[in-house]
DNA sequence: GTTCTAGAAC
DNA sequence: GTTCTAGAAC
């Protein structure tokens, strides 16, 4: 008698493996995807012996960079006085690419209290949020809520204290908040009503 | 981080 | 009925 299958996969996948190999695909972790992407030539956009400067590779605005610094650090938590240099350096030259790319827009400069991804990043982004990969309500109150530190908050932070403690619990909580327009506060109640609320502002140029 | 989708919300 | 989101899978 053959054997019974009574568990019905709850979503589709291959399993048509006649090799007889494991079927385990030795693809690496999806948190580590910043290591690829640093030395994408496709993503980059700037480099000096410190820094490395790539395209945000599903941006949530009209710009989205990340500066990474090129020795591993790995989150917030690692950082010690003596990459004071260094934060200060990928700050100036975030606004460097600013500039370079869109001289009147604003941008903001920080990190992400919880970031997904490994490897220290600094997000330099535009504040229009004008873009087909900003989806969820994650996103968006990833880069409007004090879950976003601007860069010259956390050197503070480093300066004063010697290293950067965040409370994880506090700030994904953050993440849940209702939905909030950034530049007028207005209330709205789902991603596609905010998306076309915050087309009403005009990001064209610095106030 | 993204994709996918069941079930909530409307 | 359709739209939208939240959580699992990857």
């Amino acid at each position: 008698m053959a054997a019974t299958s009574n568990a019905k996969p709850k979503r589709k996948m291959k399993d048509d493996d006649s090799d007889g190999l494991p079927k385990k695909k030795p693809t690496q972790y999806w948190n580590q995807g910043l290591l690829s992407s640093i030395d994408d030539p496709e993503l980059r956009v700037d480099a000096d012996d410190k820094v490395v400067i790539i395209r945000d590779k599903y941006p949530k605005a009209k710009f989205h960079f990340l500066a990474m610094p090129k020795v591993n650090i790995p989150n917030l938590k690692s950082l010690k006085r003596e990459h004071l240099v260094l934060l200060k350096h990928m700050e100036t030259k975030g606004k460097e690419i600013a500039q370079r790319f869109d001289s009147r827009r604003q941008f903001r400069f920080g990190y992400h209290a919880v970031p997904s991804m490994s490897h220290l990043h600094m997000h330099i982004i535009s504040q229009d949020f004008d873009s087909p990969s900003l989806k969820t309500k994650k996103h968006w109150n990833s880069f409007t809520t004090e879950y976003f530190h601007d860069s010259e908050d956390i050197i503070n932070m480093l300066e004063k204290n010697g290293r950067v403690e965040l409370d994880t619990k506090k700030y994904q909580e953050l993440l849940k908040n209702p939905l909030k327009c950034h530049v007028c506060l207005k209330d709205l109640p789902n991603m596609p009503n905010l998306k076309q609320h915050i087309k009403s502002h005009d990001y064209s140029s610095k106030k």
